[in-house]
DNA sequence: CGGCTTTGACCTGCGC
DNA sequence: GCGCAGGTCAAAGCCG
């Protein structure tokens, strides 16, 4: 097991490559998916530890997309993590998604645990750190499928977040004008998955559900490496040790 | 020409 | 068992 930040980090799908540097995440609960704010800081706890798939810490590029596609808004994000133990069933009504449209500027919820909990869950920042912790040592080894959802203001539902994105289906839910899109990653091997769908109480908004760990990073990372002289080996700045192994 | 969308069919779990 | 709802497949078409 890891502490909270790591865990936090290894255990998100949710590696964007290029991520917003001051985006504003609104987390919340809902049914078996708990919510958790990645991190405030862009590369701090979150993100740059993740050993598994975020090769975050060493990439330099340009993120133009994502400047485009989040136009300054603010980006309400929810975070989900899945829990192993499956879905209990969470009935719709009694974790309407209205609950989590509210913008919830600036409210200090307790630890929120219960999808009960969501409406009070306005969620904020180190109220949500600490439910990033509760999840990380509560949810112990997750590394079944994890699911993380992210809510997003924009007016456009191709959001690039560095992956490459093959589209395999399109279904229209129940309650909702809106249709939802499948999307798989491209990238041989890696068979993390993401659905997108607009809010339905709020078409301002569109959800996006990623599952899964992409075991690569991202395309269009850039190293940049130095060679250990001794060894003759590459080593990353952030990623690996030339002593690893 | 390769990779991605599109789109209806197909599959599966679940409730009645 | 049937029908619905959600999820996936895959053939065909689109596009660079
Ligand atoms: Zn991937």
């Amino acid at each position: 097991m890891y502490m909270a930040a790591a865990a936090a980090g290894a255990s998100t799908p949710f590696n964007f490559c290029r991520h917003g540097s001051h985006a504003e995440y609104d987390a919340v609960f809902s049914g078996s998916w708990m919510a958790r704010r990645p991190s405030a800081a862009p590369h701090g706890g979150g993100a740059s530890g993740s050993g598994s798939g975020s090769g975050y810490g060493a990439a330099s590029y340009v993120a133009p997309t994502f400047g485009a596609a989040f136009r300054q808004q603010h980006l309400d994000l929810l975070d989900y993590l899945s829990d192993d133990q499956g879905v209990p069933a969470p009935p719709p009504a009694a974790v309407p998604s209205a609950s989590y449209v509210t913008p919830a500027p600036a409210m200090a919820p307790a630890e929120p645990v219960v999808p009960d909990a969501v409406a009070a869950a306005g969620g904020y920042p180190r109220s949500v750190a600490a439910a990033a912790a509760a999840v990380a040592g509560e949810g112990r080894d997750r590394t079944t499928t994890d699911k993380i959802a992210f809510r997003t203001r924009s007016d456009d539902e191709i959001l690039d977040d560095g992956y490459k994105w093959r589209k395999y289906g399109k279904k229209s839910v129940k309650n909702s004008p809106n249709p939802r899109n499948y999307y798989r990653c491209s990238t041989e091997g890696c068979n993390v998955k993401k659905r997108v769908e607009r809010d339905k109480n709020d078409p301002r908004y569109v959800v996006t559900m990623y599952e899964g760990i992409h075991n690569h990073v991202c395309p269009g990372t850039v190293y940049y490496a130095a060679q250990d002289a001794a060894s003759g080996r590459f080593f990353v700045a952030g990623i690996s040790h030339p002593d690893l192994n």
